[in-house]
DNA sequence: TATGAATGCGCAATCGGTTGTGCAACTATT
DNA sequence: AATAGTTGCACAACCGATTGCGCATTCATA
């Protein structure tokens, strides 16, 4: 380790330290120096002094000059559940995996953050803008084309960008179907089953919806429209929205559709202060959460396929889709139905 | 909205717009006109201007010439848990009220994750480097210096660098306390509790074991080495050692100190698949989970205060501490421990 | 011993902002 | 009317990389 640098080092200072010139040292450190002629001999001289030196590129001047940054950016509505935090993380550990750098702003569900956020990663310069669970992902993805650069969406889908996203309805139909099956093996009437949680402007709730009602519909099940209740997904929403369930019919549901993790808290907290036992009820969650597996064993998740949705992104980021408004569904997997389910464990 | 634009529109471009000149638009763009003595009304037209053709700053040019890319980076092990999503959360979202942008990646616990993002961050020159819960902090502390850059730690101290950590030694007094009297209000012998969890290299595991021996000193309890089992994070080796500690001991414990979420989520699963009570037993965990909490009211858990952590780390952040080796513990909370406890709620 | 090709490297322009400095034109002062 | 001060703006030199181009050498071939 040489002395502290009063100056951050450039190929200039290494240009002299090497008795060569700023070019040279630039195409060995970029790797290009094969292409440019230089000898083996003098790159290997090069790096190795920039090695001792702890030389480090700058990137801004890099992205200036190569008009290109380097940089994968995403939006995302939060980090604090395991959905969206394992995107992040999946995301990140394949962009590092390809050598490219990553910025991950989340933007709380909020239209605006959504939009200024997306600003910042354009002045950025990023390559691509990957826009997750966006509120109003065509808006974004309209700045991003103004500006010349390539958007995808990623679990909830747009119109103006190609979309990856989860196998919504026919999941719902598949988590439906379970709650339907426990509900036959006990014998329970399956009129009282309630879908809570999630926005009904969202294309992902909607879908849920859409298949929890055609799973019904096929065993001949009516769905009253007071079954449904999309109440947001804030857990204290959730909370409300069962107690009042619960106050009209006069008795808890027999098996409930549960939207999402946070609304998943709120209908637990709210059963645990009432006094009622978890077990009484059969419980689907659109969303998966080990925690809560390990603490009620005999809930029913639907756990969306990450890596697999990631991996799809990134075949595009490689070779755009030539159809903008490609959609790609990928299958969520269900978790914690198994044959034993109904008896206890 | 102007057509698109084929090239990205400059200053350049926007000087031949108005028939003005380059400098005097980066004024006006960057808000250093009045000092520049550019009068209101040029001001006016060129902001208009820039607004009407959807101008954005380049803000690798405006970093290479700064020599200050306003940018702050943070490393963090995991996004996976809730008190390290609040802390990127959190840390976004005061970076963005500040109108700073920020990187966040996480490395996994892996000290070569670490020192990559890190040397990613310098050379995309942050102004700050955050090093949260990192395995090697100080080895960060160290590149940072190299390159003249200031760094912090959260979460997890180091010698190199201020850090803002949790007061860990006397929040797991406080914990074991909780579960001493909950033992006590049972009249349970307080020979049989068990420390789970963590990693007996790290600082802040070490510190909770010796505020746990400590509160058991002082009502004049025994420890014995084998209560103590930091057997690393991850749940499934918090499973295995809890099975190993049963079969030594050929019961369960009475009470359990877990040491994280994730080491609760192996002790939970194998509690239930043992066909075990949770109520049998009486759990702290140090780290806060709501989803956990919501599941089992009457576990105890430390809630460590992240607003309080980052807003001091801002506070070093706009005035460096003079001591490098500055240490500041923030106190957590202690939740789920009312006075309604140890009876049915 | 010419001639042409290949090898090895440096020159200088460039990316898009920022900022020290200078120079008109205008206003106030004596 | 001459001088000094103020106002309003443009010039041009950077920041640190990248890259098209060209010029010496050296090497192979005739």
């Amino acid at each position: 380790m040489s002395s502290e640098p009063s100056r951050k080092l450039t190929i200039y200072d290494l240009a002299k330290l090497a008795k060569s010139s700023p070019s040279t040292v630039s195409a060995v450190l970029n790797g290009t120096w094969q292409r440019r002629r230089i000898s083996r001999k003098l790159a290997r001289r090069i790096l190795d002094l920039a090695e001792r030196e702890g030389y480090s590129t700058n990137m801004q001047a890099r992205a200036l000059r190569r008009d290109r940054s380097g940089i994968l950016g995403m939006i995302l509505p939060l980090y604090d559940n395991r959905y969206f935090s394992s995107i992040a993380q999946i995301f990140e550990a394949e962009a590092r995996r390809r050598g490219i750098f990553t910025i991950v702003s989340c933007t709380n569900r909020d239209p605006d953050q959504e939009r200024e956020a997306a600003r910042m990663m354009l002045a950025y310069r990023v390559e691509h803008l990957i826009c997750t669970g966006a509120t109003n992902p065509d808006a974004i993805a309209e700045m991003c084309s103004a500006a010349g650069i390539a958007s995808l969406n990623l679990d909830l889908p747009g119109t103006a960008a190609p979309s990856v996203i989860s196998a919504n309805r026919e999941g719902a139909r598949r988590l439906t179907d379970a709650l339907l099956d426990r509900l036959e093996a006990r014998k329970i009437d399956a009129a009282r089953v309630l879908f809570i949680g999630g926005r009904a402007e969202d294309h992902n709730t909607r879908e849920r919806i859409e298949g929890f009602r055609q799973a019904r519909e096929r065993r001949d099940l009516a769905t009253k429209p007071t079954d449904i209740v999309p109440c947001d997904y804030a857990a204290e929403k959730a909370q409300a929205a069962l107690e009042a369930y619960v106050g009209r019919e006069g008795r808890l549901p027999a098996a409930m559709f549960v939207n999402s993790t946070i609304s998943l808290e709120g209908i637990v907290r709210w059963l645990r202060l009432g006094g009622h036992d978890m077990n009484d009820i059969i419980m689907g969650c659109f969303d998966w959460d080990p925690l809560a597996a390990a603490f009620h064993p005999r809930l029913i998740m639907m756990r969306q396929d990450v890596s697999t949705m990631i991996a799809r992104l990134f075949d595009w980021i490689d070779t755009p889709p030539e159809d903008p408004t490609m959609r790609l569904e990928v299958m969520p997997e269900i978790i914690g139905n198994s044959a034993a389910a109904p008896g206890r464990g």
